[in-house]
DNA sequence: CGGCGTTTCAAACAATCGTTTGAAGTCTAG
DNA sequence: CTAGACTTCAAACGATTGTTTGAAACGCCG
């Protein structure tokens, strides 16, 4: 944000109000906290977006689309090579959530957001995820099943609901393990999504 | 909240102030429609409380002091007896929440608050919840670095993180299995413990 | 019944919220 | 160089925020 000449007034405002949604929740970040971050004038959001409801779908939008696509088609290269298993089909979850961490100053920021995102149990924004993204969960659930043929459907369903979970609150940085000094960010997520294919392996396996 | 007449003033506002703070967030809840709902003065809540965030800190007191000891008073029956195994030791931190959530209608409101502070992240909640109940979480990690020799310390602690995280996002409800019709809201929760202890355990013991 | 501490109440406080407005500024195409 | 579309700006809109006030109502004890 600090290079903020070289963006449009769009993206600055989508960077600040990522990084402010993460730290004080959609309702707590206010549109005028926003556009001060951004460094930009507080009508811009509405000129831009329509309302803060708009900002926040986009905010979403801007991430998710690649992420989607990046993990699909992990996914997909996976199962060509039939090289499928546990631990593979995990990985294709989860390092493309690390690589999006990692490309930008910050870390973990949006992964935050996401998880905001289940919080929030009632909003139009699970509709919204569940409606535009919903399909990537349905293409990992099927590849899953065919992992696990021994598990009857209801037990599989229980284990990938659990599964996403501890997914979801793990790259959202959301526990008390505190990245090492000396250890730069990208070895400590790095160490993270190790345990969590680990575990999450284990778990869906038991 | 229906039969107000029998609760105090004090009563009535938690219990509101913890239904709301569940479906709209801290930021997202205000004084206001806490009131309305609780059916007092909007002042009630500065006059029994002082504040918003002292009404916050409450809402997790009334419910995390009994929940707290429930949890280690069962673990120290457990290790008491010799009984202290990966399923009881988890049967121990899960349960109580259980009860918790099914003691009174609504189910699991408490369990997605407290899932909502996991998301604050850098909050005064944070704070407030380690410093005040923190003892728990050291006791229970001492029990499973008992039960799992074979870990060195900071491997435990990643699976504690990712256990935790696991259980917490599990017990809130954030997931996407619905309740079948034709099962009881005490039904649903059982089985989601007894999956939650299968995928939990095996995960710290892969 | 009278008096006193506790609780409730309607009303108002300044501050902040999301959104809108119309003019000023910027940029590009003709 | 100018016309016209696009973008930015300061200012203000009404609504809502958490909090405070002082008086009214209540409940209990002497």
């Amino acid at each position: 944000m600090q290079q903020s000449a070289q963006f449009s007034t769009r993206q600055k405002i989508l960077g600040a109000a990522e990084e402010l949604f993460a730290e004080r929740g959609f309702a707590g970040a206010s549109l005028r906290q926003v556009t001060a971050a951004a460094k930009v004038n507080l009508a811009a959001v509405n000129y831009h977006f329509g309302s803060k409801d708009n900002l926040i779908e986009e905010v979403f939008r801007r991430r998710l689309d690649e992420l989607s696509r990046r993990r699909l088609e992990r996914l997909a290269t996976l199962e060509a090579a039939g090289d499928a298993s546990l631990d593979t089909v995990l990985d294709a979850f989860i390092t493309p959530a690390l690589e999006l961490s990692l490309d930008r100053k910050g870390g973990s920021v949006f992964m935050r957001v996401l998880a905001r995102a289940f919080a929030e149990h009632n909003s139009n924004l699970r509709t919204f995820l569940s409606d535009n993204y919903g399909y990537v969960l349905k293409d990992f659930a099927a590849a899953f099943a065919r992992l696990l043929p021994q598990l009857d459907k209801e037990e599989l369903y229980w284990r990938l609901d659990i599964a996403v979970g501890a997914l979801t609150y793990a790259m959202a940085d959301f526990g008390m393990i505190q990245r090492r000094s000396g250890e730069s960010e990208r070895e400590h997520r790095e160490q993270m999504a190790k345990h969590l294919i680990h575990f999450t392996a284990a778990g869906l396996r038991a």
